[in-house]
DNA sequence: GGGAAAATCTATAACGTTATAGATTTGCCA
DNA sequence: TGGCAAATCTATAACGTTATAGATTTTCCC
């Protein structure tokens, strides 16, 4: 009875009438030609029955649905893409910078389940080393190939963020920028995560913080360092940051230099690190200078996906859920492309407790 | 003097004329009609001026080639897709069940990787747990969606691959099929790699090998299986595989697995395994057991991505180059699209020695 | 210098869709 | 019954591209 023209891949279904098997071999693709000439009205009418306009008859459109339906009619994109200027593409424009231990594929899974119900496909767009982050941008929106975008890796002054949001063009963001440009985006509450960390290791009687921080040019690195800081403040710990290395350091200079600030007089005794390959090297680099983890020190990381309890079971976890973030974008993205009831295009999502078994689950 | 029109992004160049910037604000985007009027050509003439044809003048081209980088034109996507079928995009096909250390993220940096200087997209289309697999393929052959597809999770007899087959739509597969049909593909050589792991192992004395295999639907759980026991049985080893679990089971399931393993009578000695997250299940349940890594026993993995020798540094470690699949699959999936030199579209990686550093590393 | 062949260009139609204005039919009321 | 409005449908044009057949110009040879 009903007709979904956006279903899953742009499947034409009835209730009633199940989707004929595809024609057996050399059959032209029908198109709205062929069910005019079906059904004996003309192409203007037909279309205009598919989308459900008022000025076409009840029956008509039930009967131009049927045969659509049984003929196994989708809509030629290219046909309302050059018509109407609406490319139903997605694009995700990523760095390839990311973490080895990325989140990409999470993410690449999740917009992609949140697009299974309708009719965008995804898009995606690494940008390399040698690149300018605004070329694939500045190409999407010059050449109209998508009708959003979906941003990762975020600093606090954007330039894509900027160029996009003068324009008017359709995107989010995975993560917020702060130029003073209102945007919608998903983030991670880094600070807050910081906070939890910094909490967690003082319980344990930690009073000597060490944290391996984001890159500087990346929003989230200010976020963590601001409520590492002032923690560590609140709770009158002692606290400093890696300057030599940051977590998209190389694993091999992060170990070392953990393991030469533990060599050296004063070693720290809590760790806060924000990605799994941190983690790892961080805790390679102590045990390599003689410390054990959750003798000697603690360590509190954050990850998407669960690993490191499997690497040192002593480790402090709080679990970052890209997927859900990929799902809130896309949806947001698809909200604001068509206009619809603006949902709130703004999400921090909030870090729950520490996973480690002998953590003190509720404060 | 040159016009690459498809250089990166579609971007029209030529080295006597930069681009110019884009056009302020509210310019409309230059198609080969606005390229017409400005050189007094016909529409027709312009198109065929930038395509190079024969019977197009010298100093013709030449103008409009100008004018057209002049202008900043880029082809719309829409009107050439509508006009000759082409949409000048892969299909990336994906399972969501990859591993969890996966290999997808490198797998989608190197295709587009491959397509940057060509006028190719990428799109991402993962099936998920619920899903035929053969669904997002149908959808694509049916609607035209692609000018080409990348598959992975290959079976040894799979319908998807019989299904492009049969209809001759370009397609290439990180893995290879068994069932008499010759299709393109990248496969890395598991027989190999375990003849070589179990080689590795019998050179250390290890005389009771274990492996966990991977899932058996698996193309590639069929060569590994057969490369294992083919090559202890020439190197008179024991050998079992797990019966309970396969690399995609769950880390505890895989662990628990390994555990019971090393608390029976007869345990292992030498273990050989196609995954990180199985690596480390296994050392897990092995050490929780009371048997060490170097000592009691070793361990034969392969991944895609340097991690394992950070988990334990006597792990025996074979590097699956998955950057090179990618580049490979997209080369070649082109090649065959525009129907170019036949390249050869089948290679089989050859594993490389193993990369501890106490291993033996010239035979 | 005439004519044919080669070189170069153009007009037209078509791909599948939708917006628009207009055409036709129906219903209703005076 | 006439007339007007509402309801329903249709013809046309346009989005940007390319294939095709044909038109025009130039070149060359006898």
């Amino acid at each position: 009875m009903h007709l979904l023209h956006r279903g899953a891949h742009d499947m034409v279904l009835t209730t009633d009438t199940p989707p004929v098997a595809p024609p057996d071999s050399e059959v032209e693709r029908p198109t709205l030609k062929t069910i005019a000439a079906a059904t004996g009205l003309a192409i203007a009418t037909v279309s205009r029955a598919l989308k459900d306009a008022p000025d076409i008859g009840e029956d008509t459109k039930r009967r131009v649905r049927e045969t659509a339906a049984l003929l196994g009619y989708r809509p030629n994109r290219a046909g309302v893409r050059l018509r109407t200027g609406k490319t139903n593409v997605i694009a995700l424009v990523l760095s390839t910078e990311a973490d080895v231990m990325n989140h990409t594929a999470q993410m690449i899974y999740s917009i992609a389940a949140a697009l299974r119900e309708t009719a965008y496909h995804l898009v995606v767009m690494p940008y390399f080393r040698d690149q300018d982050p605004m070329t694939p941008i500045r190409y999407i929106v010059e050449t109209g190939s998508a009708d959003g975008v979906v941003l990762n890796q975020i600093m606090p002054d954007d330039p894509r963020i900027r160029y996009m949001s003068e324009r008017g063009f359709p995107f989010t963001a995975h993560g917020r920028s702060d130029m003073g440009i209102d945007h919608p985006y998903f983030d991670f509450d880094n600070e807050a995560f910081a906070r939890l960390g910094v909490r967690a290791l003082v319980e344990r009687q930690r009073q000597r913080l060490f944290m391996i921080a984001p890159p500087r040019e990346q929003s989230y690195s200010g976020h963590m360092i601001t409520g590492f800081a002032d923690e560590a403040a609140v709770q009158r710990a002692r606290f400093e940051i890696a300057t030599e290395v940051s977590s998209d350091s190389h694993s091999e200079q992060m170990e070392a230099a953990v393991y030469r600030r533990f060599q050296s007089g004063n070693p720290p005794d809590g760790i806060l690190v924000g990605s799994t390959t941190a983690a790892m090297a961080a805790v390679n680099g102590a045990e390599r200078a003689g410390f054990h983890i959750g003798a000697d020190f603690d360590l509190v990381a954050k990850e998407a996906i669960p690993f490191l309890r499997r690497f040192r079971k002593e480790m402090l976890v709080v679990h970052e859920d890209v997927g859900r973030a990929g799902d809130f974008l896309a949806r947001t993205l698809i909200a604001a492309i068509e206009r619809r009831t603006p949902e709130a295009g703004q999400f921090l999502d909030k870090p729950e407790h520490l996973g480690a078994d002998d953590a003190p689950q509720r404060r």
